[in-house]
DNA sequence: TTGTTCGGTCAACGGCTGTAGAGTCGCGGT
DNA sequence: ACCGCGACTCTACAGCCGTTGACCGAACAA
């Protein structure tokens, strides 16, 4: 093998990176309070006080290793790009999200920090997506709907697995969701819709 | 006041509702890891020690404060009633769903033991669903699509505290959602459905 | 070669947690 | 009046966790 002269930068950062991948799997698989420094340690085979020296504390570790979780606002112009532009994001969802947003969903029901970080992705989500609903006054709770819509469907396919949405294909769920979304962002309510 | 002689079997089934409440408080708020029996016993003015002698270990604990979960399945009998069945539940929920389910909801991403308790409650509503679902051979399908999408709904309002949603009335939410969930168990999808 | 920087390890501390066992005190039956 | 049972408390243990500081050895610059 021709072998190309590690230098110690490379290492270092190999480290790095390989204690950031072991991390994003160990948080994803146990959520955050669950995930102990010493198993991502174990699991890149390296000490758990390197960890620490490289991170900080386990927090910042957390920060680092979703941190690529920023999801992009999908931009569509009508309400019919609407519900493919959210289907793309839940069909890349269905095939395996990436590790980072899997570690942030397991965590947020029990961390606060990682709630937060969810609940401004998800805000971003929503605004971005509430501009290709059309022009109601409820735009903003439309999208939000649409939006938790898509969560509740990953939590339970990824998170929780929920035998009837693993047993499905990725095609024939967002064939079933598709009209549901378009009933969000297009229809108006019924004439005997309460008002509040 | 008239006390009415409280006799020492009612104290002690006085003491166990409280540390119950308090228990159930604690494991919504914070979930299952974050709950210390400490904290418990504190809220409810009594010794740790009691808490164990009382229901024997942490984990028996949270089984005591989460059995009422028992979600009943709901029975309905055609589409029609089938959205209206699933808001009804989800309009308790909006109005504040009981403080047991809260607990396992909070915690199903990070304990295994809740996630099961879940995947069960869910198994079942779906199932109760399904048969109100027009026979499609995807009827399970359609009603994990529904079930999840509730489930989605409420994390976003209950658990995240999404402003979008805490912003808007129940009726106005149901009002929305209703069209939708009628698009999953309705509509047929599109001839250029992809098949699996 | 020599000195130094730096990736990496070792051992340990302090805090918090679930849990156990012995003990205390007062109500209730006799 | 007496005694026992049971509600309740005190104290302590053992384990696990995040975090720290001293230490070692090899790669680098001079």
């Amino acid at each position: 093998m021709t072998s190309p002269r590690q230098t110690r930068a490379d290492r270092r950062r190999a480290t790095e990176e390989r204690i950031l991948d072991k991390a994003r799997e160990e948080f994803a698989a146990r959520g955050f309070d669950r995930t102990t420094i010493r198993a991502v340690a174990g699991a890149a085979g390296v000490d758990p006080a390197l960890v620490m020296q490289y991170f900080g504390s386990k927090r910042e570790l957390f920060g680092r290793a979703v941190q690529t979780f920023t999801a992009p606002a999908p931009e569509a112009a009508d309400a019919d790009a609407f519900a493919d532009r959210m289907l793309a994001t839940l069909g890349l969802k269905l095939g395996g999200l990436p590790e980072g947003t899997l570690a942030v969903l397991r965590s947020m029901l029990t961390d606060p920090a990682a709630a937060d970080h969810v609940r401004t992705a998800l805000g971003g989500q929503i605004a971005g997506a509430g501009a290709a609903v059309p022009a109601h006054d409820d735009r903003e709770l439309r999208a939000a709907l649409a939006v938790t819509t898509l969560l509740g469907v990953t939590i339970g396919h990824q998170l929780l697995g929920l035998p009837a949405l693993r047993e499905a294909s990725p095609d024939r769920i967002a064939a079933l969701l598709r009209p549901a979304l378009n009933a969000l962002a297009e229809a108006a309510p019924g004439p005997d819709a309460a008002g509040a």
